[in-house]
DNA sequence: GCATATATAGTCATTTTCGACTAAACTATC
DNA sequence: GATAGTTTAGTCGAAAATGACTATATATGC
Protein backbone atom coordinates (compact mmCIF):
# COMPACT_ATOMS: atom_id res chain seq x y z
CA UNK A 1 0.00 0.00 0.00
CA UNK A 2 2.01 2.69 -1.28
CA UNK A 3 -0.15 5.94 -1.25
CA UNK A 4 0.55 8.68 -3.07
CA UNK A 5 1.91 11.10 -1.32
CA UNK A 6 0.48 14.79 -2.34
CA UNK A 7 4.44 16.11 -2.37
CA UNK A 8 6.43 12.82 -3.92
CA UNK A 9 9.85 14.62 -3.73
CA UNK A 10 12.10 13.01 -0.90
CA UNK A 11 13.55 16.55 0.02
CA UNK A 12 9.92 17.32 1.23
CA UNK A 13 10.97 14.53 4.05
CA UNK A 14 14.31 16.53 4.48
CA UNK A 15 12.45 19.93 5.07
CA UNK A 16 10.12 18.22 7.73
CA UNK A 17 12.64 16.92 9.73
CA UNK A 18 14.40 20.22 10.16
CA UNK A 19 11.72 21.99 10.54
CA UNK A 20 10.26 19.80 13.31
CA UNK A 21 13.66 20.88 15.50
CA UNK A 22 12.80 24.69 14.72
CA UNK A 23 11.50 27.06 12.35
CA UNK A 24 13.86 28.26 9.70
CA UNK A 25 14.27 29.66 5.78
CA UNK A 26 14.85 27.46 2.64
CA UNK A 27 18.53 28.44 2.54
CA UNK A 28 19.29 27.62 6.10
CA UNK A 29 18.00 23.98 5.31
CA UNK A 30 20.42 23.63 2.29
CA UNK A 31 23.32 24.88 4.66
CA UNK A 32 22.06 22.23 7.62
CA UNK A 33 21.18 19.02 5.28
CA UNK A 34 25.04 19.89 4.42
CA UNK A 35 26.88 20.09 7.39
CA UNK A 36 25.07 16.77 8.11
CA UNK A 37 25.60 15.07 4.88
CA UNK A 38 21.79 14.63 4.62
CA UNK A 39 22.27 15.59 0.88
CA UNK A 40 24.33 12.62 0.07
CA UNK A 41 21.00 10.66 0.26
CA UNK A 42 18.92 12.93 -0.83
CA UNK A 43 19.45 14.69 -4.09
CA UNK A 44 19.52 18.41 -3.19
CA UNK A 45 19.24 21.56 -5.72
CA UNK A 46 18.20 25.03 -5.25
CA UNK A 47 15.74 25.31 -7.33
CA UNK A 48 14.08 22.02 -5.96
CA UNK A 49 14.04 22.59 -2.83
CA UNK A 50 12.05 26.22 -3.73
CA UNK A 51 9.66 24.30 -5.83
CA UNK A 52 9.11 21.93 -2.85
CA UNK A 53 8.82 24.14 -0.22
CA UNK A 54 5.91 26.22 -2.39
CA UNK A 55 4.27 23.02 -3.12
CA UNK A 56 4.12 22.22 0.67
CA UNK A 57 2.86 25.39 1.29
CA UNK A 58 0.26 24.67 -0.87
CA UNK A 59 -0.54 21.35 0.83
CA UNK A 60 -0.27 23.01 4.18
CA UNK A 61 2.44 20.58 5.73
CA UNK A 62 4.64 23.76 6.39
CA UNK A 63 3.36 27.11 6.77
CA UNK A 64 5.10 30.56 6.38
CA UNK A 65 6.19 31.94 9.93
CA UNK A 66 7.79 35.93 8.98
CA UNK A 67 9.36 37.54 6.03
CA UNK A 68 12.75 38.90 7.34
CA UNK A 69 14.90 41.25 5.45
CA UNK A 70 18.53 42.42 6.07
CA UNK A 71 19.77 45.42 4.33
CA UNK A 72 19.08 45.26 0.52
CA UNK A 73 19.26 41.47 0.29
CA UNK A 74 15.88 39.58 -1.02
CA UNK A 75 13.47 38.25 1.61
CA UNK A 76 14.06 35.11 3.59
CA UNK A 77 10.45 33.64 4.40
CA UNK A 78 10.82 31.52 7.76
CA UNK A 79 9.00 28.20 7.76
CA UNK A 80 7.48 26.36 10.29
CA UNK A 81 5.74 22.61 10.44
CA UNK A 82 2.67 22.14 10.76
CA UNK A 83 0.66 19.23 12.61
CA UNK A 84 -0.25 17.73 9.17
CA UNK A 85 3.54 17.89 8.45
CA UNK A 86 4.59 16.26 11.50
CA UNK A 87 1.62 13.54 11.21
CA UNK A 88 3.05 13.42 7.13
CA UNK A 89 6.73 13.41 8.63
CA UNK A 90 6.20 10.44 10.01
CA UNK A 91 3.63 8.20 8.24
CA UNK A 92 6.11 8.57 4.82
CA UNK A 93 9.13 7.61 6.70
CA UNK A 94 7.57 4.21 8.28
CA UNK A 95 6.50 3.65 4.81
CA UNK A 96 9.71 4.07 3.79
CA UNK A 97 11.52 2.03 6.21
CA UNK A 98 8.77 -0.86 6.04
CA UNK A 99 8.44 -1.13 2.25
CA UNK A 100 10.85 -2.06 -0.44
CA UNK A 101 10.71 -0.38 -3.53
CA UNK A 102 12.08 -0.90 -6.35
CA UNK A 103 14.35 1.32 -8.08
CA UNK A 104 16.21 1.63 -11.68
CA UNK A 105 19.80 1.92 -11.53
CA UNK A 106 22.25 3.29 -14.11
CA UNK A 107 24.42 0.60 -13.79
CA UNK A 108 21.41 -1.91 -14.07
CA UNK A 109 20.44 -0.66 -17.15
CA UNK A 110 24.09 -0.76 -18.54
CA UNK A 111 23.76 -4.64 -17.75
CA UNK A 112 20.76 -5.25 -20.04
CA UNK A 113 23.25 -4.45 -22.67
CA UNK A 114 26.14 -6.33 -21.73
CA UNK A 115 25.40 -8.52 -25.48
CA UNK A 116 26.17 -5.02 -26.96
CA UNK A 117 29.55 -5.09 -26.62
CA UNK A 118 31.94 -7.60 -27.31
CA UNK A 119 33.10 -9.95 -24.54
CA UNK A 120 36.87 -8.64 -24.29
CA UNK A 121 35.85 -5.00 -24.34
CA UNK A 122 32.99 -5.82 -21.55
CA UNK A 123 36.06 -7.37 -19.28
CA UNK A 124 37.88 -4.30 -19.70
CA UNK A 125 35.51 -2.02 -18.83
CA UNK A 126 34.25 -3.96 -15.78
CA UNK A 127 37.69 -4.04 -14.86
CA UNK A 128 38.08 -0.44 -14.81
CA UNK A 129 34.38 -0.35 -12.67
CA UNK A 130 36.10 -2.45 -10.18
CA UNK A 131 38.93 0.20 -9.99
CA UNK A 132 36.88 3.09 -9.58
CA UNK A 133 34.77 1.26 -6.61
CA UNK A 134 37.84 0.20 -4.94
CA UNK A 135 38.83 3.44 -4.40
CA UNK A 136 35.31 4.42 -4.00
CA UNK A 137 34.44 2.47 -0.88
CA UNK A 138 38.39 3.51 0.41
CA UNK A 139 36.95 7.05 0.10
CA UNK A 140 33.92 6.42 1.96
CA UNK A 141 35.19 4.48 4.54
CA UNK A 142 37.86 6.79 5.90
CA UNK A 143 35.42 9.94 4.93
CA UNK A 144 32.68 8.06 7.17
CA UNK A 145 35.20 7.42 10.05
CA UNK A 146 36.52 11.13 9.96
CA UNK A 147 32.86 12.42 10.38
CA UNK A 148 32.11 9.96 13.52
CA UNK A 149 35.38 10.87 15.02
CA UNK A 150 34.82 14.88 14.66
CA UNK A 151 31.25 15.29 15.02
CA UNK A 152 31.49 12.22 18.23
CA UNK A 153 28.25 11.03 16.32
CA UNK A 154 26.90 7.72 17.33
CA UNK A 155 26.37 5.54 14.17
CA UNK A 156 22.60 6.30 14.85
CA UNK A 157 23.06 9.53 13.23
CA UNK A 158 25.27 8.30 10.34
CA UNK A 159 23.76 5.10 9.31
CA UNK A 160 22.63 5.74 6.08
CA UNK A 161 26.39 6.06 5.31
CA UNK A 162 27.34 2.62 6.10
CA UNK A 163 24.21 1.27 4.11
CA UNK A 164 25.71 3.39 1.17
CA UNK A 165 29.07 1.92 1.60
CA UNK A 166 27.49 -1.68 1.98
CA UNK A 167 26.03 -1.70 -1.40
CA UNK A 168 29.32 -0.45 -3.40
CA UNK A 169 31.03 -2.75 -1.17
CA UNK A 170 28.51 -5.91 -2.18
CA UNK A 171 28.73 -4.47 -5.82
CA UNK A 172 32.51 -4.39 -6.01
CA UNK A 173 32.29 -8.37 -4.66
CA UNK A 174 29.97 -8.84 -7.86
CA UNK A 175 31.99 -7.29 -10.46
CA UNK A 176 34.71 -8.63 -9.70
CA UNK A 177 32.97 -12.09 -10.08
CA UNK A 178 31.39 -11.41 -12.93
CA UNK A 179 34.64 -10.51 -14.68
CA UNK A 180 35.67 -14.00 -13.33
CA UNK A 181 32.82 -15.71 -14.97
CA UNK A 182 32.50 -13.87 -17.75
CA UNK A 183 36.27 -15.07 -18.54
CA UNK A 184 35.15 -18.48 -18.04
CA UNK A 185 33.08 -18.77 -20.37
CA UNK A 186 30.69 -19.10 -17.92
CA UNK A 187 27.70 -16.54 -18.78
CA UNK A 188 27.37 -18.15 -22.28
CA UNK A 189 29.76 -19.15 -24.99
CA UNK A 190 32.77 -16.78 -25.98
CA UNK A 191 32.65 -17.63 -29.41
CA UNK A 192 29.30 -16.74 -29.76
CA UNK A 193 29.36 -13.49 -27.77
CA UNK A 194 31.96 -12.54 -30.31
CA UNK A 195 29.94 -13.26 -33.25
CA UNK A 196 27.19 -10.99 -32.65
CA UNK A 197 29.15 -7.97 -33.33
CA UNK A 198 30.74 -9.61 -36.98
CA UNK A 199 26.89 -9.73 -38.11
CA UNK A 200 24.24 -6.44 -38.31
CA UNK A 201 22.22 -6.78 -34.67
CA UNK A 202 24.63 -7.12 -31.20
CA UNK A 203 21.12 -8.21 -29.15
CA UNK A 204 19.65 -10.46 -30.62
CA UNK A 205 18.70 -12.92 -28.11
CA UNK A 206 20.63 -16.40 -29.16
CA UNK A 207 17.42 -17.72 -30.40
CA UNK A 208 16.93 -14.89 -33.31
CA UNK A 209 15.12 -15.58 -35.86
CA UNK A 210 14.71 -11.84 -37.01
CA UNK A 211 15.37 -11.39 -40.10
CA UNK A 212 16.37 -7.73 -41.75
CA UNK A 213 13.75 -6.22 -43.64
CA UNK A 214 15.00 -3.64 -46.50
CA UNK B 1 34.19 12.28 -17.60
CA UNK B 2 30.20 11.67 -17.20
CA UNK B 3 29.60 13.44 -20.84
CA UNK B 4 26.11 14.93 -20.87
CA UNK B 5 24.32 13.14 -22.91
CA UNK B 6 21.39 14.86 -25.19
CA UNK B 7 18.71 12.54 -24.35
CA UNK B 8 19.64 11.37 -21.09
CA UNK B 9 16.30 8.87 -20.26
CA UNK B 10 17.80 5.39 -20.04
CA UNK B 11 15.00 4.10 -21.99
CA UNK B 12 16.73 6.35 -25.06
CA UNK B 13 19.29 3.01 -24.45
CA UNK B 14 16.88 0.53 -24.84
CA UNK B 15 15.70 2.43 -28.11
CA UNK B 16 19.02 1.96 -30.08
CA UNK B 17 19.44 -1.53 -28.72
CA UNK B 18 16.02 -3.05 -30.18
CA UNK B 19 16.78 -0.75 -33.52
CA UNK B 20 20.15 -2.07 -33.71
CA UNK B 21 18.35 -5.40 -34.69
CA UNK B 22 15.68 -3.73 -36.67
CA UNK B 23 13.30 -1.05 -37.46
CA UNK B 24 10.35 -0.65 -35.70
CA UNK B 25 7.53 1.21 -34.43
CA UNK B 26 7.11 2.54 -30.35
CA UNK B 27 4.59 0.23 -29.28
CA UNK B 28 6.96 -2.63 -30.93
CA UNK B 29 9.35 -1.69 -28.91
CA UNK B 30 7.64 -1.81 -25.46
CA UNK B 31 6.39 -5.06 -26.08
CA UNK B 32 9.96 -6.47 -27.23
CA UNK B 33 11.10 -5.05 -23.77
CA UNK B 34 8.24 -6.93 -22.10
CA UNK B 35 8.86 -10.06 -23.68
CA UNK B 36 13.03 -9.80 -22.48
CA UNK B 37 12.27 -8.12 -19.01
CA UNK B 38 14.17 -5.02 -19.59
CA UNK B 39 11.31 -2.97 -17.95
CA UNK B 40 12.31 -4.50 -14.92
CA UNK B 41 16.16 -2.24 -15.45
CA UNK B 42 14.51 0.22 -17.38
CA UNK B 43 11.71 2.62 -17.00
CA UNK B 44 9.18 2.11 -18.83
CA UNK B 45 5.63 4.57 -19.38
CA UNK B 46 4.12 4.95 -22.85
CA UNK B 47 4.51 8.73 -22.28
CA UNK B 48 7.88 8.75 -21.73
CA UNK B 49 9.02 7.01 -24.57
CA UNK B 50 7.21 8.65 -26.86
CA UNK B 51 8.95 11.77 -25.89
CA UNK B 52 12.12 10.29 -25.89
CA UNK B 53 11.27 8.57 -29.36
CA UNK B 54 10.85 12.53 -30.60
CA UNK B 55 13.87 13.37 -28.95
CA UNK B 56 16.00 11.08 -30.18
CA UNK B 57 14.56 12.23 -33.88
CA UNK B 58 15.32 15.35 -32.85
CA UNK B 59 19.00 14.51 -31.82
CA UNK B 60 19.72 12.37 -35.25
CA UNK B 61 19.80 9.47 -33.48
CA UNK B 62 17.16 7.81 -35.22
CA UNK B 63 15.02 8.50 -38.08
CA UNK B 64 11.51 7.65 -39.63
CA UNK B 65 11.42 5.29 -42.06
CA UNK B 66 8.03 5.08 -43.14
CA UNK B 67 4.34 5.14 -41.55
CA UNK B 68 1.78 2.77 -41.83
CA UNK B 69 -1.71 2.31 -41.08
CA UNK B 70 -3.90 -0.67 -40.83
CA UNK B 71 -7.63 0.06 -40.85
CA UNK B 72 -8.86 2.69 -39.09
CA UNK B 73 -5.94 2.40 -36.37
CA UNK B 74 -3.47 5.46 -35.33
CA UNK B 75 -0.34 5.89 -37.59
CA UNK B 76 2.16 3.77 -36.52
CA UNK B 77 5.45 5.59 -37.16
CA UNK B 78 8.71 2.98 -37.83
CA UNK B 79 11.77 4.34 -37.07
CA UNK B 80 15.25 3.71 -37.50
CA UNK B 81 18.95 3.51 -36.00
CA UNK B 82 21.12 5.83 -37.56
CA UNK B 83 25.02 5.50 -37.59
CA UNK B 84 24.93 8.78 -35.18
CA UNK B 85 22.87 6.07 -32.88
CA UNK B 86 24.39 3.51 -33.30
CA UNK B 87 27.43 5.58 -31.78
CA UNK B 88 25.86 6.88 -28.96
CA UNK B 89 24.79 3.20 -28.07
CA UNK B 90 28.06 2.01 -27.77
CA UNK B 91 29.24 5.26 -26.13
CA UNK B 92 27.00 5.79 -23.14
CA UNK B 93 27.00 1.74 -22.64
CA UNK B 94 30.71 1.75 -22.51
CA UNK B 95 30.21 4.63 -19.91
CA UNK B 96 27.28 2.96 -17.73
CA UNK B 97 29.91 0.19 -17.71
CA UNK B 98 32.67 1.94 -16.58
CA UNK B 99 31.88 4.30 -14.19
CA UNK B 100 29.93 4.08 -10.65
CA UNK B 101 27.31 6.60 -10.51
CA UNK B 102 25.54 8.13 -7.43
CA UNK B 103 22.22 6.98 -7.15
CA UNK B 104 19.84 8.15 -4.52
CA UNK B 105 17.75 5.59 -3.02
CA UNK B 106 14.29 5.55 -1.09
CA UNK B 107 15.21 3.54 1.59
CA UNK B 108 18.53 5.58 2.16
CA UNK B 109 16.15 8.60 2.32
CA UNK B 110 14.24 6.50 5.33
CA UNK B 111 17.59 5.52 7.19
CA UNK B 112 18.32 9.20 6.96
CA UNK B 113 15.91 10.05 9.63
CA UNK B 114 15.90 6.97 11.51
CA UNK B 115 15.85 9.03 14.69
CA UNK B 116 12.45 10.57 14.19
CA UNK B 117 10.88 7.29 15.41
CA UNK B 118 11.58 6.09 18.79
CA UNK B 119 13.90 2.64 18.85
CA UNK B 120 11.06 0.30 19.07
CA UNK B 121 9.19 1.69 16.29
CA UNK B 122 11.89 1.53 14.18
CA UNK B 123 12.80 -2.09 15.01
CA UNK B 124 9.14 -3.30 14.18
CA UNK B 125 9.19 -1.39 10.83
CA UNK B 126 12.58 -2.92 9.51
CA UNK B 127 11.81 -6.52 10.69
CA UNK B 128 8.38 -6.25 8.69
CA UNK B 129 11.18 -5.06 5.91
CA UNK B 130 12.86 -8.40 6.45
CA UNK B 131 9.83 -9.95 6.37
CA UNK B 132 8.77 -8.44 2.79
CA UNK B 133 12.65 -8.72 1.37
CA UNK B 134 12.63 -12.59 2.04
CA UNK B 135 9.37 -12.72 0.19
CA UNK B 136 10.74 -10.61 -2.87
CA UNK B 137 14.10 -12.27 -3.15
CA UNK B 138 12.57 -15.60 -2.97
CA UNK B 139 10.10 -14.88 -5.53
CA UNK B 140 13.34 -13.06 -7.83
CA UNK B 141 15.04 -16.17 -7.60
CA UNK B 142 12.50 -18.46 -8.85
CA UNK B 143 11.44 -16.59 -11.44
CA UNK B 144 14.93 -15.87 -12.90
CA UNK B 145 15.37 -19.59 -12.76
CA UNK B 146 11.87 -20.10 -14.59
CA UNK B 147 12.60 -17.45 -17.52
CA UNK B 148 16.19 -18.93 -18.15
CA UNK B 149 14.50 -22.23 -18.17
CA UNK B 150 11.78 -21.73 -20.50
CA UNK B 151 13.70 -19.32 -22.94
CA UNK B 152 17.04 -21.29 -22.65
CA UNK B 153 18.66 -18.39 -22.67
CA UNK B 154 22.42 -17.79 -21.43
CA UNK B 155 22.93 -15.86 -17.95
CA UNK B 156 24.63 -13.31 -20.59
CA UNK B 157 20.98 -12.21 -20.98
CA UNK B 158 19.74 -12.12 -17.82
CA UNK B 159 22.69 -10.47 -16.32
CA UNK B 160 20.95 -7.89 -14.63
CA UNK B 161 18.32 -10.04 -12.72
CA UNK B 162 21.41 -11.25 -11.33
CA UNK B 163 22.62 -8.03 -10.09
CA UNK B 164 19.39 -6.94 -8.57
CA UNK B 165 18.59 -10.18 -6.65
CA UNK B 166 22.48 -9.64 -5.16
CA UNK B 167 21.65 -6.27 -4.18
CA UNK B 168 18.18 -6.98 -2.49
CA UNK B 169 20.12 -10.19 -0.83
CA UNK B 170 23.05 -7.68 0.52
CA UNK B 171 20.12 -5.25 2.08
CA UNK B 172 18.18 -8.34 3.34
CA UNK B 173 21.43 -9.42 5.30
CA UNK B 174 22.27 -5.73 6.09
CA UNK B 175 18.90 -4.89 7.49
CA UNK B 176 18.94 -8.29 9.77
CA UNK B 177 22.30 -7.44 11.30
CA UNK B 178 21.08 -3.96 12.08
CA UNK B 179 18.04 -4.24 13.80
CA UNK B 180 19.81 -6.47 16.16
CA UNK B 181 22.57 -4.18 16.82
CA UNK B 182 19.66 -1.52 17.49
CA UNK B 183 18.43 -3.92 19.63
CA UNK B 184 22.19 -4.16 21.41
CA UNK B 185 22.20 -0.25 21.72
CA UNK B 186 25.31 -0.48 19.27
CA UNK B 187 24.05 2.51 17.49
CA UNK B 188 23.28 4.79 20.34
CA UNK B 189 22.28 4.42 23.49
CA UNK B 190 18.22 3.45 23.39
CA UNK B 191 17.71 5.47 26.20
CA UNK B 192 18.70 8.81 24.61
CA UNK B 193 17.19 7.74 21.57
CA UNK B 194 13.36 6.99 23.03
CA UNK B 195 13.99 10.80 24.86
CA UNK B 196 14.50 12.48 21.59
CA UNK B 197 10.57 11.76 21.18
CA UNK B 198 9.66 13.10 24.60
CA UNK B 199 10.84 16.09 23.98
CA UNK B 200 9.56 18.36 20.86
CA UNK B 201 12.67 17.90 18.17
CA UNK B 202 13.32 14.22 17.15
CA UNK B 203 16.41 14.93 15.38
CA UNK B 204 18.47 16.99 17.10
CA UNK B 205 22.23 15.13 17.23
CA UNK B 206 22.73 14.62 20.95
CA UNK B 207 24.85 17.49 19.99
CA UNK B 208 22.13 19.82 19.87
CA UNK B 209 22.50 23.24 21.56
CA UNK B 210 19.32 24.30 19.41
CA UNK B 211 16.91 25.88 21.26
CA UNK B 212 13.26 26.28 20.31
CA UNK B 213 12.59 30.35 19.40
CA UNK B 214 8.49 31.22 19.66
C1' DG C 1 -25.10 -12.29 -31.09
C1' DC C 2 -24.29 -9.05 -27.47
C1' DA C 3 -21.88 -7.27 -23.56
C1' DT C 4 -17.52 -7.12 -21.45
C1' DA C 5 -12.75 -7.32 -21.18
C1' DT C 6 -8.37 -6.95 -22.98
C1' DA C 7 -4.86 -5.66 -26.44
C1' DT C 8 -3.34 -2.21 -29.69
C1' DA C 9 -1.45 2.36 -30.37
C1' DG C 10 -0.91 6.23 -28.97
C1' DT C 11 -2.00 11.91 -27.33
C1' DC C 12 -2.08 15.70 -24.17
C1' DA C 13 -2.12 18.82 -20.26
C1' DT C 14 -0.05 19.22 -15.99
C1' DT C 15 3.53 18.67 -12.78
C1' DT C 16 8.32 18.14 -11.65
C1' DT C 17 12.95 18.93 -12.15
C1' DC C 18 16.82 21.18 -13.28
C1' DG C 19 20.52 24.28 -15.26
C1' DA C 20 21.66 28.79 -15.76
C1' DC C 21 21.40 33.11 -14.12
C1' DT C 22 21.02 37.31 -10.80
C1' DA C 23 22.57 40.19 -7.31
C1' DA C 24 23.80 41.88 -2.92
C1' DA C 25 27.11 41.34 0.97
C1' DC C 26 31.28 40.00 2.91
C1' DT C 27 36.37 38.75 2.82
C1' DA C 28 41.07 38.97 1.46
C1' DT C 29 44.82 41.11 -0.89
C1' DC C 30 47.94 44.12 -2.84
C1' DG D 1 40.39 51.62 -1.62
C1' DA D 2 39.96 48.96 -6.09
C1' DT D 3 39.12 44.46 -7.40
C1' DA D 4 38.61 39.68 -7.32
C1' DG D 5 36.62 35.76 -5.18
C1' DT D 6 33.27 33.53 -2.10
C1' DT D 7 28.99 33.17 0.47
C1' DT D 8 24.28 34.24 0.94
C1' DA D 9 19.74 33.84 -1.01
C1' DG D 10 17.22 32.99 -4.24
C1' DT D 11 14.42 33.43 -9.48
C1' DC D 12 13.16 31.87 -14.02
C1' DG D 13 12.45 29.53 -18.27
C1' DA D 14 12.96 25.25 -20.59
C1' DA D 15 13.07 20.42 -20.65
C1' DA D 16 11.57 16.06 -18.93
C1' DA D 17 8.33 12.94 -16.90
C1' DT D 18 4.05 11.36 -15.90
C1' DG D 19 -1.07 10.31 -15.08
C1' DA D 20 -5.15 10.43 -17.24
C1' DC D 21 -7.42 9.98 -21.28
C1' DT D 22 -8.91 8.46 -26.27
C1' DA D 23 -10.29 5.25 -29.66
C1' DT D 24 -10.29 1.12 -32.47
C1' DA D 25 -9.86 -3.94 -32.82
C1' DT D 26 -10.18 -8.44 -31.23
C1' DA D 27 -11.18 -12.17 -28.04
C1' DT D 28 -14.26 -14.43 -24.44
C1' DG D 29 -18.20 -15.94 -21.93
C1' DC D 30 -22.83 -16.79 -21.68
Amino acid sequence: MVSKRKVSNPLALAVMALLFERPMYPYEMVTLMRERGKHETVRLRYSSLYSVVVAMEREGLIVPRETVREGRRPERTVYGITDAGREEFRTWLRELLREPVKEYTQFAAGLSFLPGLPPEEAVALLEERVRHLEEETGEMRSSLEATMEQWKLPRLFVIESEHELMLREAELGWVRKLVEEIEAGELGNLTEWRAIHSEQSPMSTGKGGEENDA
